[in-house]
DNA sequence: CCGGATCCGAATCGATACTG
DNA sequence: CAGTATCGATTCGGATCCGG
């Protein structure tokens, strides 16, 4: 019961076959972020029909994507083959790709931690961060908190439970959080903007999009030279 | 009637709504090849369905990824835009990554003239080519004629008719193919096994995937180590 | 021939309910 | 927690048809 073939002998086809069916590549995102339980998943992807899920998993298996592993005590997890993590580089090029055409978050659309840990990679500038001193930033993005901490080109993600505690070390997305932030704000989806250069980080205060809730303001200079993807090539209608 | 949505602000997401509906990004493999007419994209995709050949081509424009140019006195064309031209290396590395994971062709699958150009591309080894001198090959898989120049970093393919006149030139593919090439030589799709280096250009030769036609057939060498994808990472079941 | 539009059965997807 | 089962809503695929 292979996918549907395109009948073409191609290494594009065969990557479509592999990636290409309807919420694949998310679920891949997100296991870019570190092995993910089914509840995990589902959560990550609220959309998502179940059994779509569990079809996508068991086909991102068959293909050598993904491999399921039992944790012991701890249920099992999903996480990416070597040969699925060579797809990093690319989901982060399509994320830079889509990013340029994003406009405003429609209606009941969400962001997940997952998909703004992979956005903050995406938009990573390792050559400029590596000029810059270090920084250790926690951001709030609706009801999701990640420390952010950046050193030279080196960048560390981890996501904060809201009660204040970090994730599940086990899962392996845990960076050390000991001690405070240098700096800590608060967005909306409207950080796009930030990112994207169309306001400064002055700007984004005044018109409200950010606010910072504790540490240097200064620093959100910092943060955007840090961070930043060019929507680059003008899109014509 | 925007696709259906996944309900998530990420650029990834954004991505994937505008080129991951199927056949969408089998499209955009053949126009970076080129500019093609409807009809051309239907015989490059023998068996995508017309109508939905015309619903991704609309969806396409109306995402600023294609754009319709009418030709004067030759029909309209479809062609990437500057924004989706930016896929290109995208598509290249997709191209490369699911090269890996090809068995051998399945009953009825095909070899079209855009898809081996692409994997041409995909395969194409900047650096080693550099070193090399240059070479000028006409490459027969199938019933398809590809005429590939490489000179120092530069690639030039062009495709040939099989009755012996290049493409219709004003649709851009066309390399100058003045004077007769220094190595032709006919492949099946036995070719993939050269590229991927599990079988060196004599036993090519010998275990009958390829034969050299006319020409120097030392070349064969230079053509492999200009041309060449690693499987890398071992496939994991 | 080119560039589609239309119709219809088959397969997939989405939403919800349910189970070991 | 980790999925199946079910079923209506969509989409896809294949064929045919149509205007220029």
């Amino acid at each position: 019961m292979a996918s549907r073939s395109y009948g073409q002998y191609c290494g594009v086809t065969t990557a479509v076959e592999l990636i290409g069916e309807r919420w694949a590549l998310l679920i891949v995102r997100d296991l870019l972020v570190g092995p993910r339980r089914y509840t995990d998943l589902k959560q990550g992807l609220p959309k998502i029909p179940t059994n779509i899920l569990s079809t996508r998993l068991k086909e991102l298996q068959e293909g050598g994507v993904v491999r399921r592993v039992p944790m012991l005590h701890c249920g099992l997890v999903y996480e990416l083959t070597p040969y699925g993590r060579v797809l990093e580089p690319i989901v982060l090029a399509l994320g830079r790709w889509g990013f340029a055409q994003m406009g405003e978050p429609g209606e009941g659309d969400v962001v997940t931690a997952d998909s703004l840990t992979m956005a903050l990679r995406t938009a990573f500038r390792t050559d400029a961060a590596a000029t810059l001193p270090p920084a250790d930033y926690e951001v709030h993005v609706a009801d999701i908190v990640l420390r952010v901490q950046v050193a030279g080109s080196e960048l560390r993600i981890a996501q904060v439970q809201p009660a204040g505690r970090p994730v599940d070390p086990k899962l392996g997305t845990q960076a050390s959080t000991a001690g405070e932030p240098d700096l800590t704000f608060a967005a909306g989806p409207g950080i796009r903007r930030l990112i994207s250069g169309e306001v400064t980080p002055a700007e984004a205060i005044d018109q409200e999009v950010l606010a910072v809730v504790a540490g240097d303001a200064t620093l959100l200079e910092r943060f955007a030279s840090s961070f930043h993807i060019d929507p680059g090539v003008t899109l014509v209608a």
